[in-house]
DNA sequence: GGTAAGATTGTCT
DNA sequence: GACAATCTTACCG
C-alpha cells in the first residue's frame, strides 16, 4: 500500500487537438471512451507510463504529481532517489514509484477495492488548505493548443514538476 | 509495410 | 540548456 496526495493536474478536452480522444476512438485511447471513473494509462516515448482519470467521455485529467502521504518506502525501493520530492514531481516518475503500469488501464478508480484508486478525505482538504491556492497555467511538454490554461498546481506544494 | 512523432526523464555540458 | 534513450500508435502508401 502506497499512495499521496495528488498536487498537479492538467486538463484534456473532446474538442482540444492534444487530447489523445481528439481524433476518435482507437485501440490505445478506448478506455476514455468507456465509462467515467476509470484510470486511462498508456506508454509515452517508449520509456514512461501516465495515468488519467477519465472524467467525462472522451476527456480526462493527468495526473502530473503527487505529494506521498504513506507507503514511502515501498515507493522508494521501486524508484531509489536521494531527495523526496524526485520520487513523485512528475506523471513518469509517480507511475514509476507506485508502479503504475498499462495493466491498470481502465481500472475503476471510484473503487476503494481496485489495485488503484483514488478518495477524497478530510486529510486532503486539510492539505490543500495548508498547500495554499490552485494556480491556474499552461500545460507542459505538448505542441498542440499549448497556450489553454489548463494545467492546475497547488502553489504551496515542493512536488510540482515544473513552476 | 514503413515511418514520423509523442501529455518524459536522466545525464552531460 | 541540449540531447539521447526506446517503443507504441497513427497515418500514408
Amino acid at each position: 500500500m502506497c499512495g499521496g496526495a495528488i498536487v498537479e493536474t492538467e486538463a484534456y478536452l473532446h474538442d482540444d487537438p492534444a487530447c489523445h480522444a481528439s481524433r476518435g476512438l482507437t485501440k490505445r485511447n478506448r478506455v476514455m471512451f468507456g465509462k467515467p471513473g476509470h484510470g486511462y494509462v498508456y506508454l509515452i516515448y517508449g520509456f514512461h507510463f501516465c495515468v488519467n482519470a477519465v472524467c467525462r467521455p472522451a476527456e480526462a485529467v493527468l495526473i502530473r504529481a503527487v505529494e506521498s502521504t504513506f507507503g514511502a518506502t515501498q515507493m522508494l525501493a521501486r524508484r531509489p532517489v536521494g531527495k523526496a520530492r524526485e520520487l513523485t514531481n512528475g506523471p513518469g516518475k509517480l507511475c514509476q514509484a507506485m508502479s503504475i503500469t498499462r495493466e491498470l488501464d481502465g481500472v475503476d478508480l471510484c473503487n476503494e477495492q481496485s489495485e488503484l484508486y483514488i478518495v477524497e478525505n478530510v486529510d486532503v482538504k486539510k492539505f490543500r488548505k495548508e498547500k495554499g491556492p490552485v494556480i491556474t497555467t499552461t500545460r507542459v511538454g505538448i505542441t498542440k493548443a499549448a497556450t489553454l490554461p489548463l494545467r492546475f498546481y497547488l502553489a504551496g506544494s515542493d512536488y510540482v514538476s515544473k513552476r
